[in-house]
DNA sequence: GCCAACGTTGGC
DNA sequence: GCCAACGTTGGC
């Protein structure tokens, strides 16, 4: 999961313990959260639009789907004007906080051949939310991050 | 700031 | 339904 860690960092995640991963609003990362993501999954933390994109820590998924609130808020950026409350547009989970670790900058992912199909390595990829393969998972887990 | 690679919007 | 124009993401 892809966060600016000017809005919310590692350390944020590490300070609040938990965040609703509000403010996503593309459907294909929806989908991610709602119909894909179970209590318990496993997330790679990954700082994205700065000096250093990469990995930076480990969470986990720790809520069912539910809608997001800043959908409904004239005032929040997120604001969206079509959805309504009994028609949500926008669903979000919360993630739990589970360790930071040595950053894994973006070049260093391209450089593993175990890494080569991640979904977020994938050249044009925008999407925020992206699945991680059981190999990807160990692999990045197992062997980097010991 | 540039630009590739999308996704969304809206006219038709 | 098509597609041009526009907006966004995100690395560099």
């Amino acid at each position: 999961m892809k966060s600016e860690p000017d809005e919310a960092s590692i350390d944020d995640l590490a300070t609040r313990g938990t965040l609703p991963w509000t403010g996503v609003r593309n459907y294909q990362a929806r989908n991610f959260m709602r119909d894909v993501m179970r209590l318990g999954d496993g997330v790679l933390f990954y700082h994205s639009s700065c000096p250093e994109p990469g990995i930076a820590g480990l969470a986990e998924v720790s809520s069912a789907p539910y809608p997001d609130p800043t959908q409904f808020d004239p005032k929040s950026d997120y604001y969206d004007k079509a959805s309504k409350q009994e028609a949500p547009r926008w669903s979000l989970v919360d993630v739990k906080f589970v360790r930071k670790t040595p950053l894994i900058a973006l070049p260093a992912l391209r450089e593993y051949d175990a890494l080569a199909d991640m979904v977020v390595l994938r050249r044009g990829n925008r999407l925020s939310i992206t699945p991680v393969t059981p190999a990807e998972w160990r692999f990045i887990t197992e062997k980097l991050m010991k």
